[in-house]
DNA sequence: AGGTTTCAATACCTTTAGAGTATTCAAGAA
DNA sequence: TTCTTGAATACTCTAAAGGTATTGAAACCT
């Protein structure tokens, strides 16, 4: 079997005739004449009855007709496929996300890359920062999301944005009458901090941050996430240091104030990480789209 | 693009290397190495990324390679099909049926053939003797059941069986107290009569009958078909000659009677009429099917 | 009936592309 | 560094597809 014998069984079958198809498919008659014998050999079927007006196509033929064109929009699709695939516009992404990035940065990432890219089928794994770097080591996921890397020689990392601190404040509290708090002041209130697992990370920075600037803050609770922080500073435990992104979480009873005076080093970056070697043109799209929006998110800072 | 082509980057696909695909394929390394990248070329895709330990495929290969094998099935499916078509086990037979053969002989035809050939999609077409042959030239059907033929130079006819003749009788008229009946009888008793369009018919056939045995029944009713004419002697207008197979029609206060000492000629055949030019393999098994029906009739007759 | 036309089939030659052998190139591993 | 392994390249050979010329067979038309 063959293609070529198919397309030009194809041929035939329209025509109604081995001459008039040999023109349409610029050979002359008398391989196009072999060719069909030879598919009819190889099936063990007459596809055609000679008649002395042409070839008339018998029923077998008619059923063959129609698989034959079958197998020819699939080449052709398979063809389409391969080549959006090679493009990365089809296809399959697995994504790591973690941390307060996922109430508001990340999800807007991923909608403007499924709307330029609506055949990427993205699957989204829930992981810690150790865990993202063995699935990606394991190729279980090509692209993670997180706040603080450590630099490591088979995994890159690219900062998409870096956001200023918030201090999550309860709306009981006399704080929540300011328009801001100054950093100065961060040690006079009992801090929920986070995350104790994990290294490098966020606590560890806070952490620094206090030191060079020589405060001792209180630390009254340590929790695992941003989200279980601010329900901590809902039900009046104490204030919590967040990302910007965090405030897209609303709850009851918590606001939000800019901190004010902040020394250069306090924000925190989310990244984006990936294996060094990954050649795959779906992780190039997505990179793409996602230094896009890092850039949009900076020009909207400035 | 080339069946062989697609073969040839599933072997390398699923062995991860072009030498142990050679191998598998009983062909030598370079040539394998060629088609692959001449299939490449053609794609614009990168389908495999070279390591120093084999062919690791990419994204695009293994989308590709899917509907690689899609196709392969298609074609195998496709090689399939027509081979069955070509044995006459697959495909649409177009089948006309008309008269009392519908009661009982021809729904035992069909069901036959049926469980034979499960994928053969029979189309009936109710039709009168004329429609029929029309409809035969013009090849919307390939086949039709009818009882009583004129020879037709490029319409072949085969007799299927040979039935004999009963008397349909109401239960309240003395007649049905017999066992049977005495041709010769008949012509005591008001006759319905059976069809009077198309000739030759059923009508012309007994009033022959009658007129050889110089008898001259009394015609109370002419009516278009057995169901008709039995459902006459149901209400009490006279008597009705029926093939046996009209025996299937069960109707209340109606009783069929067999005909003793009738002529030779006191019987009337069902055939089934095709075109003479016809070489459909599916018409074949059917007529083959046919025919095995006709003698287990003969067989039972004995 | 005989010549003409119209297709498909056959005979025979040419060209192309796929397959083979020998060899080179590149990258890890010893 | 050398050795090994696996893909790529160079070149030759062969098989199969394509081309030209012709035959064969059936219908059509005087």
């Amino acid at each position: 079997m063959d293609l070529r014998k198919l397309r030009y069984f194809i041929t035939v079958a329209e025509e109604g005739h081995i001459g008039r198809a040999a023109t349409a498919l610029n050979i002359s008659q008398p391989p196009l004449t072999r060719q069909i014998h030879q598919l009819e050999e190889e099936l063990g079927v007459e596809l055609f009855n000679r008649t002395p007006k042409g070839m008339e196509i018998t029923e077998a033929g008619t059923i063959f007709l129609e698989e034959a064109r079958n197998i020819f929009s699939l080449v052709e699709q398979a063809t389409e496929r391969a080549q959006r695939a090679g493009s990365g516009r089809l296809g399959r992404l697995d994504v790591a996300i973690f941390g307060s990035g996922i109430l508001d940065t990340i999800p807007r990432i991923l909608l403007s890359f499924r709307s330029d890219y609506p055949d990427v089928k993205i699957v989204l794994h829930s992981m810690g920062k150790g865990d993202q770097i063995e699935a990606l080591r394991q190729r279980r996921i090509s692209v993670a999301f997180n706040r603080i890397i450590m630099p490591l020689p088979d995994i890159k990392s690219e900062v998409i944005i870096s956001e200023n601190l918030l201090l999550a404040v309860n709306t009981n509290s006399p704080l929540s009458q300011q328009q801001n708090v100054d950093f100065a002041e961060l040690d006079k209130h009992p801090l929920i901090i986070y995350p104790s697992r994990g290294q490098p990370n966020f606590k560890g920075k806070l952490l620094n941050l206090f030191h060079e600037a020589k405060m001792f803050p209180t630390i009254s609770h340590e929790v695992g996430d941003a989200v279980t922080g601010v329900s901590l500073v809902a039900g009046g435990f104490g204030v919590c240091v967040v990302p910007e992104s965090a405030a897209a979480l609303k709850l009851t009873g918590v606001k939000y104030l800019p901190i004010s005076k902040a020394p250069a080093g306090a924000k925190v970056d989310l990244s984006c990480i990936y294996r060094a070697d990954d050649q795959s043109p779906l992780l190039f799209s997505f990179l793409e789209k996602v230094r896009e929006f890092s850039r949009n998110a900076k020009r909207d800072n400035d």
